[in-house]
DNA sequence: AGCACCTGTGAGTTTTACGCAACTATTGAA
DNA sequence: TTCAATAGTTGCGTAAAACTCACAGGTGCT
């Protein structure tokens, strides 16, 4: 088999001029000008060594050969617009699934879920909770957005959006008894956490400069939680201290349920979109660009 | 309908690479590097936002949405390589079919049939008898060839491929009685002529500086023929004297069975290769040159 | 570990296609 | 007949696409 076929331009502005029955035509189509579709048409003579078109007026008719040529290749390009199409479809038009942890999803999502999805409505976004705190398991999803610490493996690919700042956040009523400039004044209340972030207490601290001593006592009075929702439910209640991600607690920090006297410090973790391996790499990047847009204001 | 194919080319290496199975065989096929190939498949991906093919091993396997791609696409792309190759053989295992005057062809054609044959086997020629001496009757011939004097008409195209030269021939008891220095002399004998050439006489005497008269009154002695070719026998056969373009008494001349004392003429004639709108032309070019060398030895 | 084999990528180069504009040819109307 | 309008062709300079080369990185076999 001995697969010479044509230049594949000049193929396509002949089966455009022979469907369209006009030079200038099969240019607009192709968004080309008259000229480039004439050279690919004159380009193919020469190839098959026979003139496909003849002048009939002010036009071109199909010649005997022409004709043979276009049956068929009208079919191909036709099978290839369709296969082609079909798949632009079936990516496109597949809902784009985002999985997210819980309270990411509750405290911060959700609320600007309406907003995401009228600005990229092609995304047909739908978010489901993600059970594990890790994102590390490969799910069905889309797309996962959480809080992780690099390194990352290397089978996902993973986009970093915002460093993670946590901060001790409590209820007014607690905070009162506490002194803003002295951090270890908290560690009167009771400490709150989460079984999913152990290192919570102790990164704060050293980054507080605080002795690991005190830590070690106040750690004797804590209040676990399954779930950082929870967590967060429970420090609005004024159960006690936690620690939360500032991004989760923002909205409550502003309408004055939190304070967090003792700032926020950064951590290693980072907020991140996991991708799996051949997931539409398009709408990631527009769905990507879209929450570092909206983390930045 | 949006008719946005991606780039042809790229599709293209999509397709050899999935059937093939592999960039460096689609390479092989394609006669360009793998890198090239790498590059088209790299651009693909972006073109439909997802992977076609995954790594697996040392090569590449079609993702789901490659394979979709690859069902419809490789039909395509198997009915393009089928219609182009289809006309292309239509084009080339064609007979070409060359007309010519019969005294062109039998005295000078023929005896080099074989060789032309030989050296260009892939025309695979037909020669017909062209009844018209002039061509200028489209026929259902590939090319005709035959002597002919501009202006041509505009609808065929002309290749012109040596001046004619014509001669006043005899034969060597009839040229005894001449005198090669007096063109004249000639008159004594009978003058052949045939219906299609009725200038032949008159050119000849024009051009040797001969007497309207002489001619004239030479002219009452005449024999006519319907063909040439008949002619050119009468004149070996000694009837008389005879004009004959001189291509076609070469081999007689130097066999001695005629000759030409007063040497030959060039006319406004040509001989021509003339074609019809939309034959073959790569073929058509290559007779001519295989002609205009033949004619030059 | 070493080697053979396969694919991906950055840099520079060649090839191709293209736009522009001028030219030819045909048609239909003034 | 002349004129304008429509269509296709072609020379020339430029812009973009595709390619080669060389190297990097990964995989499987011995």
């Amino acid at each position: 088999m001995h697969h010479s076929l044509p230049p594949l331009s000049a193929l396509r502005a002949f089966e455009a001029t022979a469907r369209l029955g006009s030079v200038t035509a099969a240019a607009d189509e192709l968004s080309v000008t008259h000229g480039a579709v004439s050279r690919q048409l004159k380009s193919l003579d020469e190839h098959f060594g026979v003139a496909l078109f003849t002048k009939a007026g002010r036009g071109l008719v199909l010649t005997h050969h022409g004709e043979r040529l276009q049956s068929g290749v009208g079919d191909a390009f036709a099978k290839l617009r369709y296969s082609c199409t079909l798949l632009k479809h079936e990516v496109e038009e597949a809902p784009f699934t985002l999985a997210c942890p819980g309270s990411l999803l509750a405290r911060w999502l959700i609320p600007r879920l309406d907003r995401l999805n009228q600005a990229l409505p092609e995304l047909k976004l739908q978010v489901v909770v993600s059970d594990s705190e890790q994102p590390g398991t490969p799910s069905d999803a889309s797309a996962t957005l959480a809080f992780s610490a690099p390194p990352w493996p290397s089978d996902v690919e993973v986009i970093e959006l915002i460093p993670e700042e946590i901060c001790a956040v409590l209820s007014p009523r607690l905070a009162e008894a506490c002194d803003a400039s002295h951090p270890a004044s908290l560690f009167t209340n009771k400490l709150l956490y989460t079984a999913s972030r152990p290192q919570a207490w102790p990164q704060w601290a050293a980054a507080q400069g605080l002795e690991t001593a005190a830590l070690e006592k106040a750690l004797k009075q804590v209040q676990g939680f399954a779930h950082l929702y929870y967590l967060m439910e429970a420090a609005v209640a004024g159960l006690g201290v936690a620690i939360a991600p500032r991004l989760l607690v923002e909205d409550d920090l502003k309408s004055g349920r939190l304070l967090a006297p003792w700032g926020s410090i950064e951590t290693p973790a980072r907020l991140c979109l996991w991708l799996p391996k051949h997931t539409n790499a398009r709408r990631s990047e527009s769905l990507a660009t879209w929450l570092r847009e909206e983390l930045k204001g």
